[in-house]
Order: C-alpha cells, then structure tokens, then sequence
DNA sequence: CTATAATTTCAGAAGTTACCGAAAGGAATA
DNA sequence: TATTCCTTTCGGTAACTTCTGAAATTATAG
C-alpha cells in the first residue's frame, strides 16, 4: 500500500496559506497556525502548534492571541488540565465574514473618515476661489466623492452578503446573474 | 480670506491612501503615488512625483513602472517633449476591476489551484485508508472543498460585478436586499 | 553620429517586521 | 504558601522590504 499522501497535502496548504495571507498585509506565521487549526479534527494547544510548524513559544503565542482578537479562533479549556487549546471558525462564511468586518473597521473605516475630512475641508473653502483653484478644489471634491460612494456601496453589499450568509449566495448569483446578461 | 485648505485635504488623503494600501500589503509610496495621479488635474511626470512626495528617482521610476503594469496608470507622451507623463484612471469602478482582477491572478489563482491538488492527493488514497486517518483525510476534504467552492462563488459574483459595472451595482444592491429582507 | 535628455537598474543603506528564547508573570494544585 | 505548569512579555537579532543615489542604458534631436 502506497504511503498516504495526506500529511503532504496539509503541509501544502498550510504553506500556501501563509503565502497568501502575507501577500494581504497579514504575517505568514499567523496565518499558517490559523490554517493549521482550521484543518485540525479537534482543538490545538501551544505545545502543538509550536512542534507541527516548528515556531518558538513567543510567537505561537503572539499570533494565537492575535487570531483570537480576529475573532478567527476561540479558546478551550478542558477540566482537569491546565493547558489553553484553540479551535477555529471552521464555517467558511462565518469565516469570511469575521475578516471582512475586521478589516473594514480596521482599514476602510478610517479611509471613509479621512475622505469625509478632505471633502468638508473643501466645503469650508465655499465658493470663494477662483480660477485654476476653483476648478481643482471641484476636481478634487468629485474624486473624493467618487471613492466615498463607492466605499458606501461596498459597504452595503458586504453587509447583503453577511445577511444572506452561505445558503443565501447561491440564488443570490443567480438573480444578479440574469439582471446583467 | 482664509487661506484656502486645498492642498491640506490633498496632503491628508494622499497619506492616508498610502497608510490603508501598507496594511493591505502594497507599498506605502507606490500608492501615494497613485493618490498623487488620482488627484491630479493633469498628467504628471517623474520629477512633479519625486518633488511633490519628495522621493528619489529610482524610487519614482520603479514604483511608476509597477503601477503601469497593475493597470492602474498609463503612460501619456506629449510633442517635442521627451518626458514620460502618467495619467490614472479615474473611474472608480474600473479601478476596482483592475485591482480585483490583479489580485485574484496573483494571490487567489495560486490557492485555488493549491485546493484542487490537495483534493486530488487525498482522492488518490481512494477509501483505502481507516480508522482516524479516514476520519482526518475525509474531514480535510470537505474543508478543503468549502474553500474551493467559497473561492468559486466569490470569483462569479465579481465577475458579475464588473459586468453590471457602476451604474448596474444600485440596482443589484437593490435587488439582494429584497432578496435577503 | 554625437550630444543631450530621460529612464532604468543596481549595490549598498536604512528602515521595518517578525522571530527567538529567556525571564517574568499568573493561575491551579497540594 | 510553596510548587509547578503554563502563558505572556520583551530585548536582541535575523530576515526582509523599500529607498537612495549614481552609473548604465536607452531614446531623441540636431
């Protein structure tokens, strides 16, 4: 019987995982705990974390508590130990939506209010420029406005999809599919 | 008159352009070159950027270059003049196409295609395998399959997405919210 | 073809991020 | 309360990313 090839396909998906997620702005370590605990049968302790992705005990729990702050992992206790194990969100949805309303409290948030500074800093200026300053402060107020709608409607359309959740997306897709064509 | 606050709303979103872009794994300066162009009335060249954002020549270039070649920026030449201008896009919607479509070819293409191979290799163990480690290869497959079809979904509704393009968004949001309550 | 202007490349520097491992801190047990 | 086990913190360091400035390259005009 040839060797299961099981082990080698956690591995690479753990690995790319982390790849991934490095590429968005998030460190390779946390997110390859994160897919290790989501691909583990049952919860994970320290220990275990540290010896199947060979990290130290500093940053297994540095990105641990990090993944638990996400929202993305929980902590479990079990009587009569003391160790802490952590399960994760294994609902893709559920996990989509919990990265999806961090991100946009933590990175889109504070856009929307720098836009809504910019354009009532422009709105202070009135109507009292003229010339090349009038047309660019005008310029200005439409692009600001532009990126402000649109971050509105992204906003409204992830909240749709939270709402309609997995079982909701389908004939979802499906209707917008026969609105455009 | 007060002085006008024009260049204090430009200055601000540029920053903060930049500052979003860092924690979403672009770099800082290649983005606020973007919010620079994005801004701008009127094409720029190297020198406008490397003395408005006050960085080197090589710094410029390179990130111009990877602009151009996300898409996101083009390159204008004008008569009897030699420099090289760069004009953004300016269109909202079709930035956000140019981007999501960079994106999913750089960093979505590579997972999926990394789900697809982890779900063969565990198909090739057939039912061969008992005990726990039929339990663990058949929960991985479904956890590896639940990304593959989240992945799908997410890839067809941005399509539809940039199909319906901006004008088409309201009326979709429209209809989900019917859909979802 | 040469001179000039502009762009790209590159090696080294600077800055940033993330990791390690030991020491400190905290909680459960006896 | 002392002991043990576990978790968190933190200074130092290694790895990585990005920037700079100048040299090399490319393109244009005369």
């Amino acid at each position: 019987m040839p060797e299961a090839r099981f082990d080698a396909a956690k591995g690479l998906f753990i690995r790319r995982w982390g790849e991934m997620a490095a590429s968005w702005g998030i460190s390779r370590t946390m997110s390859e705990i994160h897919a290790l605990l989501y691909l583990a049968t049952q919860p994970l302790c320290t220990d275990d974390v540290m010896e199947q992705l060979a990290v130290s005990r500093g940053s297994a729990s540095t990105n641990l508590r990090q993944l638990v702050n996400w929202g993305l992992i929980h902590r479990v206790h079990h009587r009569n130990d003391r160790k802490e194990y952590f399960d994760a969100e294994r609902d893709v949805w559920q996990m989509f939506e919990t990265i999806t309303r961090e991100r946009r409290r933590r990175e889109v948030q504070p856009i929307v209010e720098t836009l809504q500074r910019c354009i009532s800093m422009i709105e202070e200026d009135g109507g009292r420029l003229t010339g090349q300053a009038r047309k660019d402060t005008d310029a200005h107020r439409k692009r600001f406005t532009d990126i402000l709608e649109f971050c509105g409607l992204m906003n409204m359309l992830f909240d749709l999809m939270s709402k309609a959740g997995r079982s909701g997306l389908k004939p979802i897709a499906k209707t917008i599919g026969k609105l455009v064509g």
